[in-house]
DNA sequence: ATGATAGTACTGACCAGTCAGTACTGGGCA
DNA sequence: TGCCCAGTACTGACTGGTCAGTACTATCAT
């Protein structure tokens, strides 16, 4: 892997990947950019060579995050035809995304919340984006026949949040497994939309 | 008798009041405490007479609305003889309380997450009392019979982040209406465990 | 020689928390 | 009745530590 002294990442990969460790350990407050500075092994120059700002930094970290959840969730739709089929694909995969990047998750879950005014709209950007995704899917499952009508509005925020508050749980304790999770909270999803395997 | 000028409450009400408002709107961090200060006409020693430090009045916020919280859920449930019908009665005063309460939720559900470790064990700590009390009660259903055996722990930590993520989503937006989530989440819930009204 | 760093000392705004002092109340005592 | 005292509630100017961001020089690779 990575030689301690001497490190091939570029830079940039090098501050982004200590600021990840750091941020989603401690929340952006209690983040000291000097902390971040000695865990890269970099100069606080070079953070503001790459970076105009700390905010900027932690919103980078959060943006790339939330660009991976929405890459695997559209790359498993695209393998599935019929609308729930591809609803079920799109939850497997942010599931299995989630359940593969501990720090990103609660970074993104817990660390990106309650900041203060400025962080906002970016959360609210990132959950508005999330929440439009399902409710597309769901859109065309109950078009195409595949569950009856429902609330795809309010459906598709209490299925985000549920899928977040058993990734937040599965952050801080590692309990319940990956595989319990996908057992137990796809069906429980589906079924709160009269769907049954 | 009271001070000669308007406000009646204790200084100790107002001191709450006026926190409460600011914390709800910025967070904690872009919240000073000259701000409470002016917003409660109050002086800052005043604060410290009442607070041992910034962080003990916010917490001193988030338990005074979760004990409500609690509260009106237990009233609910004791009104209630069968499993389910105890879930269902303390869903609807859980949401029925939120629905009244828009800052205090927003206090809880948005501005005490991703504080730093300090606020991390007091979060958790709120966020389990709720879970194990849709955990006893799903269990009591499921155990006479009300519902089919789920794995109870995953439900309630899925249900508190369905109704915590729409109730954040009514919070910022005021849609959807209360009426609406109560009409749309309520069954989305009972669904998701087989039961059908 | 130009861009990408390291190294590091420095600045200054910001703000939680402090503290010496004021105001008022009630009650004991002569 | 007047006086002292103790306790409680409150005031607001001030302080001191912290830390994001700056400034500048030196080095290295291409």
């Amino acid at each position: 892997m990575d030689t301690p002294s001497d490190d091939k990442r570029s830079t940039r990969e090098r501050i982004l990947d200590a600021a990840m460790n750091i941020f989603s350990a401690k929340g952006f407050h209690d983040t000291k950019l000097d902390e971040i500075v000695s865990e890269a092994s970099i100069s606080k120059g070079s953070i503001y060579f790459h970076f105009p700002n700390k905010e900027k930094l932690f919103i980078a970290l959060v943006d790339q995050f939330a660009d991976l959840i929405e890459r695997r969730a559209k790359e498993a739709i695209a393998g599935e035809a019929q609308g729930i089929r591809r609803v079920q694909a799109a939850l497997e995969a942010v599931l299995e995304t989630f359940g593969k990047y501990r720090r990103p998750a609660k970074l993104l879950l817990v660390q990106a919340v309650g900041l203060g005014t400025v962080f906002e709209r970016k959360r609210m950007e990132v959950n508005d984006r999330f929440a439009r995704l399902i409710k597309t899917y769901l859109d065309e499952a109950v078009a195409d026949g595949s569950i009856a009508p429902v609330d795809t509005h309010i459906v598709s925020h209490a299925w985000m949040g549920a899928i977040y508050n058993v990734v937040i749980q599965w952050v801080y304790t590692g309990e319940p497994t990956k595989e319990d999770i996908m057992d137990a909270l796809l069906p429980l999803l589906l079924k709160s939309v009269d769907y049954e395997d």
